[in-house]
RNA sequence: GGUCCCGUCGUUCAACCGGUUAGGACAGCGGCCUUUCACGCCGUAAACACGGGUUCGAAUCCCGUCGGGAUCACCA
């Protein structure tokens, strides 16, 4: 008997920041295609046209190979199986959904967004418990649903679900997981720009890239008979399912981690001065037991010990405060040489001292005060003891400015580039519509981002702390003022 | 709300297929070390969600309740 090759992925879809559930999830595709003497991939799922990044897509490989979890076949790399990009792959797609619409398992769909919307309102208001599509396309026969489609009206092509019986899979974690089949409705496989789904691509990457094992969070498990559905329409073997549970956040509910509430972005621990070799033991912590109560370990010796039998199901929370214990134990654990390049190479280097020296330097009488100055550029969070209480200015609550600090971490965030112009933009129609006066706001908030009323030009320095530690601190900023004594 | 998943200290991970004073780590608290801080070391408090079964014996197996999460798109 010959045992296949594993093969894993992780498929990002490049939609923003890379995600710290995206290195979490890569991390254990990574061991486990190690432990077998296997492939790890990485793949692009870029078909998403409206929300899709080019940006993000580096910034994804950047910080996945920080974090020295290295692919063996990717967008940059190629591979047999290419390409790795699935907006790259769409005449497959298309050939593939074409392929089951001549096998009857799949049928085209002509109805509109809107028709959609007001069959689902219709349904919402009849009470039923039924949310899907409710199939109106599903028995046009073949003749006129091909005369519809040369004739130039849209459509999307949908998969043929059973109507009745249950769907059945196995997850490797938690065995057989059931559900009933008018609960699942028929699919949209490709969408009428002729990208497909999710669901499509997925399937057929993870088929024709020999993916042994779909190692993926636990969101996926309501969609997995889809997919399961969908092997079976091909006629393909199917992978081994396994769900990893979700990280969460800190808060009462441990909801699934969010930027919210929790730093989401593999960027802000990178700047914040975490070690890959920290953030990347920390992950290995979180739902997995290496053994003997050892906590500290490299990936490698994470490979040794591998097994699925050692993971467990409940969410962890991403503790900030364990990590910030594990790191300095790597930290402790550099030679100074070492430790030199590593704290050079984040911020005591020419590169990025270039981007303050012009914003110090008319501020300066001694060579000392280039450090002195300005701490805010090299820390991560920041201590509001001393002046907290300037980020309340008379005649305004503590609610009111937690509020907007919130605000306008919300507004950083869904920025497209971060400069001093837009954020400054940002709060000056905060301070409009609030109908609040500048200085009521442009305090506050060199408070919460630089920790000190004296300080070179607000909107310059936030540029260059960057929108992860900025974001951040106002979040904590608001945290702060919410929570904080004010003296009488 | 329907469906699915999950449920051990505040957090994280243990306790092999039933028999333990339920263990380690982070955070907390107390102390030692130290000019201070940090590191390090020692100690301390802290959990089997609840109710029924099965069993001589249940954190462990079964059922129910409760709680939490996820998901219900032409997003992934």
């Amino acid at each position: 008997m010959t045992e296949k090759t594993v093969r894993t992925r992780i498929a990002p879809s490049p939609t923003g920041d890379p995600h710290v559930g995206t290195a979490y999830i890569a991390l254990f595709n990574y061991v486990f295609a190690k432990k077998h003497g296997g492939q790890f991939l990485l793949r692009i799922e870029d078909t998403d046209q409206t929300r899709s990044r080019s940006d993000s897509e580096l910034a994804i490989m950047e910080s996945l190979n920080w974090l020295g979890l290295s692919w063996d076949e990717g967008p940059d790399k190629g591979g047999p199986y290419g390409p790795y990009r699935q907006s790259e792959r769409q005449s497959i797609y298309k050939e593939q959904a074409e392929i089951l619409l001549e096998k009857g398992e799949a049928y085209r769909c002509f109805c509109t967004p809107e028709i959609l919307a007001a069959d689902r309102e219709a349904e919402l208001k009849s009470g039923s418990r039924r949310t899907g599509y409710n199939r109106r396309c599903r028995n046009i026969d073949a003749q006129t649903s091909a005369k519809r489609a040369a004739d130039g009206e849209p459509f999307t092509i949908r998969l043929k679900m059973a109507v009745d019986g249950d769907s059945v899979f196995t997850d490797r974690l938690r065995g057989e997981i059931r559900r009933p089949n008018e609960e699942l409705d028929d699919q949209v496989l490709l969408k009428s720009d002729g990208f497909p789904t999710y669901h499509l691509a997925n399937v057929v990457d993870d088929h024709l890239m020999k993916i042994t094992h779909v190692i993926r969070a636990e969101e996926w498990i309501p969609s997995t008979p889809k997919h399961v559905r969908l092997y079976e329409a091909f006629g393909w073997e199917k992978p081994e399912f396994i769900h990893m549970p979700l990280l969460r956040n800190p808060d009462k509910n441990k909801s699934k981690i969010s930027k919210r509430k929790n730093p989401v972005s593999l960027k802000f621990y990178k700047e914040t001065g975490i070690l890959p070799e920290a953030l990347v033991n920390f992950l290995g912590l979180m739902g997995f037991s290496f053994g003997n109560d050892v906590e500290k370990f490299t990936v490698e010796q994470m490979i040794e010990v591998f097994s699925f039998d050692n993971v467990s199901l409940g969410g962890p929370v991403f503790d900030l405060e364990k990590l910030t214990w594990l790191n300095g134990l790597y930290i402790r654990d550099l030679g100074p040489e070492e430790l030199l390049d590593r704290v050079m190479g984040l911020y005591l280097n020419r590169e990025y001292f270039q981007k303050i020296v012009p914003l110090v330097h008319e501020r300066m009488r001694y060579l000392s005060d280039f450090i002195d100055s300005a701490p805010f550029f090299y820390n991560g969070d920041l201590d509001y003891s001393a002046e907290g209480n300037l980020m309340v200015p008379k005649g305004r609550t503590q609610v009111e400015m937690a509020s907007m600090f919130e605000e306008g971490a919300e507004k950083i965030d869904a920025l497209e580039s971060f400069s001093a112009s837009l954020v400054e933009e940002i709060f000056r129609t905060i301070s409009e519509q609030k109908e609040w006066k500048i200085k009521e706001i442009f305090m506050p908030v060199r408070i919460a981002c630089l920790g000190r009323k004296a300080s070179p030009p607000l909107f310059e320095c936030i540029e260059v702390i960057g929108r992860e530690r900025i974001r951040r601190r106002l979040r904590k900023a608001a945290e702060y003022v919410r929570t904080m004594k004010m003296p009488a």
